[in-house]
DNA sequence: GGTAGTTATTTGACAGCCTCAAGCATTTGG
DNA sequence: CCAAATGCTTGAGGCTGTCAAATAACTACC
């Protein structure tokens, strides 16, 4: 019954369209960089994830790829194997073992963050005033992501 | 030099972090209200893609999909063995298959279509401002996307 | 202190995605 | 007609992911 049938999208829901092409196109690109260092998505994101001076035990590191243990067990062995990464059982609990990221580990996690990390062309198109308003806007959705969250976990009361 | 050490990172900088965050979350949360569909990600892609007016040959979504087209085979297989989709060779020309949507594929198609473009929730919570703001701003980050892909199939002269 | 239950990681089976190289059918152009 | 180009498929191989079962180590309770 509106006047404008045809474009009856909500501005959230347009946004949401832009915010799927742009991420779609993004991954394609940083995909095809961290080929070139040898490392596939996931195997870079876990890189990234690893406190260099903190060890991660690989079930905490399962928990922020949000995947299975069992799949951390992989991820680690490619790491491991190219010699980026060491597992180190935990002094206090011998069940838990700790990823340490090596140095050329280290040298290749700052390629991995300083690719990662770089705004697409598109957004890095944009005049500074939308540059800094998407950074604002952006950032009270990420805090509602983790109001959210943090709900989550404290038993949501229905 | 600056005053502020710890928090140099430039707004678009900043921007590409949260995106990142909120890509990530809304791929995780997607993906598991697709699989209770029993659709990967990419199958769900696909079946977005085609145009249920217009059988697609495969070599075309393969270019939309950005994919090697040998994968759309597979792809094309799993969706065609759950009767979402059809194979039917181009009258002009017996060496392209185009995919069809049938009517079961159709309804799912919906389903898909309805929760793919549901925005996230923390995008969702924003202010109207703020959602109207986000949707404008990444309406020209898709534009210079656009801009950007055209110059490069005009072939770039730099 | 021994035994049962829990927890962290690994393994194996299985399926999907993805790429590359090779193969087949068909079309196009000389 | 024959050669090159095109569209799809196949096969090999690697990565991501899940689940269920196995192993090792810790915890708690009697």
């Amino acid at each position: 019954m509106t006047v404008r049938a045809k474009t009856r999208l909500s501005p959230a829901h347009e946004a949401q369209k832009f915010f799927f092409e742009l991420g779609m196109v993004q991954r394609m690109k940083t995909g095809a960089k961290l080929a070139e260092l040898g490392l596939s998505f996931s195997q870079a994101h876990a890189l990234r994830l690893l406190d260099p001076d903190e060890p991660m035990p690989m079930s905490a590191l399962a928990e922020r790829l949000f995947c299975d243990a069992s799949n951390v067990t992989g991820i680690a062995d490619r790491l491991e194997t190219r010699g980026l990464v060491r597992r180190e059982s935990l002094a206090g609990d011998r069940r838990v073992k700790a990823l340490t990221i090596t140095p050329s580990g280290m040298k290749l996690r700052r390629q991995v963050m300083e690719l990662m990390s770089q705004p697409p062309d598109a957004i890095a198109a944009l005049s500074d005033a939308d540059q800094r308003a998407l950074r604002d806007i952006l950032a009270r959705a990420v805090e509602h992501l983790r109001a959210a969250g943090e709900s989550e976990q404290a038993g949501s009361p229905g």
